[in-house]
DNA sequence: GTGCGTAATGTTAGCGCTAACATAATGTTA
DNA sequence: TAACATTATGTTAGCGCTAACATTACGCAC
């Protein structure tokens, strides 16, 4: 049999993507290879001259550095990994949508990951992502497992904790207090006089739960605690739902006379089924929602709601991964964007 | 000065990123690393023995494969490129969260970009996510620019279209005609006999002309072809507008007594708008949208709309490109879902 | 003039995996 | 029984970039 020593192969190679590499960059400055990274990646490292014909060799080529060859020879890459609970909730929309903003000078990826409100799901995405080398995490909220916590404390990149804040981030923070949210909702409807105020909450995920527990503090503290006119449910929220919870509320306690409903699409929803029951809003029955969205304002009546900014939230993330990685120390770790009361006609009873 | 020869290094070493590599594996495994590579991507080329062997050294090493150095070695990644014209449309909210949901097998990671409707924008992250090696990409309707179509015809991955359908597909395609919904939305109101029947359209992107399109359709057929009443902006899409517009045209023309809006969004608003003017719906006004985003049925009327799945579009997409990289032929390049008049109390005036 | 520090650029080899080729054992067909 | 094919496993080197170390030139202080 004929035998051929290892070492003397065949004449064939490994095929490569087909694309230019910075080796052609190199040749074609007549610079080496680590030359053309810098000056791509640190610019101030190499000279005016240089970085000219560089840049020049770059365009003419449309080189695109290739980020996996990055990342393992760095091993750290151009991504942020972001991991939101809800693809479909408008909440997270936003805040993504102010992420991928922020971050459309095109340095870094986005790679989203959906924890689907299962804190081991997000503890394995996690996982995933920070095995990637990650330049940046974006978790939400403040409830991950232990082992979450512990990933992402030893991480080698800056960590975001959005939508909440709390005092003790895992990094750093940007969001606000969901408990005092909570508590402003139903200092509200105390302050408009309603006297059975109820509490309609879908999914109770941990976010919910805190709004709960301010909402509650706000009943106590107006003598108006009634846990029988909680109703809460694991089911995702919806619309409907919230014209479902309050119709069953109202069936059980006719003497209901408002609602706080943990989101804005319970609210209208809430909305909705006292219209079908002739119910007059405000003045029969006072609605409040939670985060503002956009349809609140426009609904008939108008709806009221605790406004949160989930733009500046996702912006500010952004900006502090940036203000990391470039080297400087956050002014603060922990930023707290409030929320706001936004009074409209669902619980603005003409006087009397 | 003291002069080594370059071969002659220092004896420190470049530093790994400190997780196990696939040669740990394979050195418990005793078996060489490109078995272990085999066992993990492809079982069958393995013995059951050996498998074996593998998998248990993979579990107690808690080895996790590098996904960039494999990137790098085989110029593929894991990667699902997906590129959707907005974040916070809930239309694509429901396509994204079933892509993810079909993808939950962790075998695939979701890249996800943000055209923001814009065809260059799209060009651009294109050209970008497939400098990645992604092993899917899957794109938004059927307008991409010249490049654009050239870049994923080119494509060495399985391509798809979603939310559309049409007679070129760059690869696969998974969607409905825009034109026959439109078409479909105009002809109910014309079935239900109303007589001067507007069109609200925001932000106009080609696949809410197609809409139009098909609307003037049906109003040509239907004898009640009015471009006076056809209103359009290119402002985004939102509920606040959808009331704005109603109100602009009823006061350019009283006469008005039903609408399409090309959206949901759109359709609550002109629900709304109307409540507030005092206009009944349906008796004096029917309102028809596009989607039927769950809370149409839950309004107060409930609202009618042409009814499309999303979830089923994101689901089919994936199962395509599954059975592709599973090197089966697909049985169909296009899949049609269709869409489905879904009639609501907003267009079902009381019999006289 | 010398020594030291800094800046700019270059060289080497390795990050972790796999394409491409090699080898040996086993099975099939004429 | 020989020739060819298939299956399972191994070896080599390369995918593209950059960490780590090396070299050289220049500026500055003594």
């Amino acid at each position: 049999m004929y035998k051929r020593r290892n070492k003397c192969r065949g004449m064939r190679k490994r095929k490569g993507a087909g694309r230019p590499t910075i080796s052609d960059v190199a040749e074609k400055a007549g610079v080496s290879t680590i030359t053309v990274s810098r000056a791509l990646r640190d610019p101030s490292k190499v000279s005016d001259h240089l970085r000219r014909k560089i840049n020049n060799a770059v365009k003419k080529l449309n080189y695109v550095p290739h980020s996996h060859a990055s990342a393992l020879a760095s091993t750290r890459s151009n991504i942020v990994g972001v991991i939101v609970p809800s693809l479909t909730n408008n909440v997270f929309a936003d805040t993504l949508r102010a992420i991928y903003d922020e971050l459309d000078d095109g340095v870094f990826q986005v790679q989203l990951g959906n924890s689907r409100y299962v804190a081991k799901d997000e503890e394995r995405l996690v996982r995933t992502f920070l095995g990637q080398g990650p330049s940046a995490m974006i978790v939400a909220g403040t409830d991950q497992t232990a082992a979450t916590r512990e990933l992402l404390q030893n991480a080698s990149c800056p960590v975001v904790q959005i939508m909440e804040t709390g005092d003790d981030p895992i990094d750093m923070m940007v969001g606000f207090s969901h408990f005092e949210g909570g508590r402003a909702a139903g200092t509200h409807l105390v302050q408009k006089r309603y006297k059975r105020i109820g509490f309609l909450g879908a999914r109770m995920d941990p976010r919910s739960y805190r709004r709960l527990e301010g909402f509650k503090e706000a009943m106590r503290s107006g003598g108006r605690y009634d846990p029988d006119l909680i109703v809460t449910t694991t089911a995702s929220s919806s619309v409907s739902l919230g014209a479902e919870l309050i119709g069953q509320l109202r069936k059980r306690r006719p003497d209901l006379d408002a609602v706080f409903c943990n989101n804005d699409d319970m609210a209208l929803g809430a909305l909705f089924g006292c219209q079908k029951a002739g119910i007059s809003v405000p003045d029969e029955m006072g609605i409040i929602g939670f985060n503002d969205l956009e349809m609140m304002a426009a609904s008939y009546p108008s709806l009221t709601s605790i406004r949160t900014d989930r733009y500046q939230i996702g912006k500010r993330a952004v900006q502090m991964i940036k203000s990391v990685l470039d080297g400087e120390t956050p002014e603060q770790k922990i930023i707290d964007l409030g929320f706001e009361l936004q009074c409209r006609e669902s619980t603005t009873r003409e006087k009397k």
